[in-house]
DNA sequence: ACGAATTGTTCATTGACATAACAGTTCAGG
DNA sequence: CCTGAACTGTTATGTCAATGAACAATTCGT
């Protein structure tokens, strides 16, 4: 029984000490995935924020940077430049709103569509390269298990329905 | 039917289209981890890199800044900013190896084996109330799908045909 | 009407790395 | 033994994403 060992829980690794907290497993994941999905997206001139804005405008259109910031938990200051980059290859726009002089509303171009549905086409392969030891269950298991663990005890019970 | 969604896997979040993404729902989960555990580990001192780096060298004493670089997958020059760091509080040694004149033994000290354990524990313990909401046995099927997903294809599964 | 709050923006700064170059040391082969 | 390649630790420098603090323009509350 002490034969083969599952090699996915090496005890002999140097670094197994760190492996039993699961937020060193989720950074060295991460890691990975941030690699290859990054190398991936560069080649069609887009960074991970970048693919992650896009995403967030696509399925929201009208959205503000304000709103958009806290969507992707980035500061005011940082989406500016994100929302920079994405406009000036043409994906995105920024058009006034009728009612408030001070902010934008967020849009993606035809074009936009069209490269976010690639992008996301690629990432998807690219991840389904990544998680290839795992079984399409496990897979599924873990994003849901990622997502609970990233919302947390999300405190507001519910009663908050804006 | 329509009324209490199970919140894990909220479709109305703005941020849905991503969270499809394993390697987003990663990064969002990491994110709050990091938060946690800086802050718990910045009371005694410690950041995410040196606190990997006291537990690695507690338990492999006498490894190499290199090996130790190797293991963290941080570049060799990144490696001396963190020994410098955990040597300055007298929680690491860098002492003399007998064969190599070029290479420092790193080793913890009693005091830093004190400071280990007593990180060790705090971190345990920011983690679980991170994973509130996870039962005993999705944590550790969590932690083992992303150990797995880490390692991802080990590539050395003995034949390299070149 | 006026002060408080909001939105987008700019600029300086931070933090956590990587890269490149370097000195000291070890080692293999002639 | 000598010499050049390879290795270890180190320093200096650059990079990249993100933050914080300020600011102007605008809207809101009372």
């Amino acid at each position: 029984m002490t034969a083969t060992a599952p090699r996915t829980e090496d005890p002999t690794a140097a670094d197994a000490v760190l492996y039993r907290f699961t937020g060193y497993a989720m950074k060295r994941a991460y890691m990975r995935v941030q690699d290859a999905v990054s190398a991936r997206l560069s080649e069609m001139g887009l960074r991970i924020g970048t693919f992650s804005a896009l995403g967030v405008v696509a399925t929201n259109p009208g959205i503000s940077q304000s709103r958009l910031s806290e969507i992707l938990q980035i500061k005011r200051s940082g989406i500016v430049v994100v929302v920079d980059e994405l406009e000036r290859v043409g994906v995105l726009e920024r058009s006034a709103v009728p009612g408030d002089r001070r902010m934008y509303a967020l849009s993606v171009t035809p074009g936009g569509h069209r490269l976010w549905r690639k992008a996301e086409a690629a990432v998807r392969v690219t991840e389904a390269e990544l998680f290839a030891t795992l079984d399409a269950g496990e897979t599924e298991i873990l994003r849901h298990l990622l997502a609970k663990a990233a919302r947390g005890a999300t405190a507001d019970g519910g009663g908050d329905p804006e």
